[in-house]
DNA sequence: CTGAAACTTAACCATTGAGTTAAGTGTAAG
DNA sequence: CTTACACTTAACTCAATGGTTAAGTTTCAG
């Protein structure tokens, strides 16, 4: 039984099949630590619709929240990403075969106009 | 603008976020060209179910299927998950980090005890 | 030609997801 | 001590998902 590693694989794909939960996270990968205010500043949506897609990515694993005071910082937890690009690596065949293809390609042309 | 990308991953991201769908994936990338009923077969849902997770691939550009007389064929294709890799790969550094200091610290007991 | 097999479409239902506004809880500053 | 700031919770709306059953199509087989 992989059912429970599947679950979370759900969550994971599911967490970043958001374009703001996608931007929440790149910030958080140029510049950890960001409070909640600051990370809700650039989007066009309210402030419980970011405090939604953080809980979104809390429980994905993907985000842990300190709290100091009366501001609360966000940290970036990458972790669970490694077993989403696991998933995807299975696959990475079928597109670096298709480049082996294009390079054996490229290839015999440089041959022929010799 | 990468707004059009944008939609494309949400796109790849939520299709691989239901795990009937991501076994529907990992069938074909055993055993292509499998029909939608030999392909449906194994799951505990009816046919119009899995019908509904096949047009979710096929809008997200992971799946193609070519009808001949009243079977139909379902093509994994992959492509679309380049994208959703390439994504992810720019977090890569912070399990790959994790695996160096652990990496450093084996080397360092290993020297310590010669 | 009739019937069954292989899919597809339609209509419906329950749950979840993403957003809203409004009200509530601490904490810092004046 | 009061006010404003930073966040949280609650209650609601609306659309999308994932499933169902039932009723089509089209195609092959007898």
């Amino acid at each position: 039984m992989v059912k429970f590693q599947d679950a979370q694989l759900d969550r994971t794909f599911s967490a970043l099949a958001d374009p703001t939960r996608r931007a929440l996270l790149a910030r958080l990968e140029r510049e950890d630590g960001l409070s909640v205010s600051e990370l809700a500043k650039p989007f066009p949506v309210s402030l419980p619709a970011i405090m939604k897609h953080l809980d979104v990515l809390s429980d994905a694993g993907l985000l842990s929240r300190t709290k100091a005071g009366r501001i609360v910082s966000c940290h970036l937890n990458a972790e669970p990403m490694e077993d989403a690009m696991g998933w995807l690596a299975r696959y990475q065949r079928f597109w670096t075969e298709r480049l082996d293809a294009l390079e054996a390609l490229l290839e015999a042309r440089r041959i022929g106009e010799d």
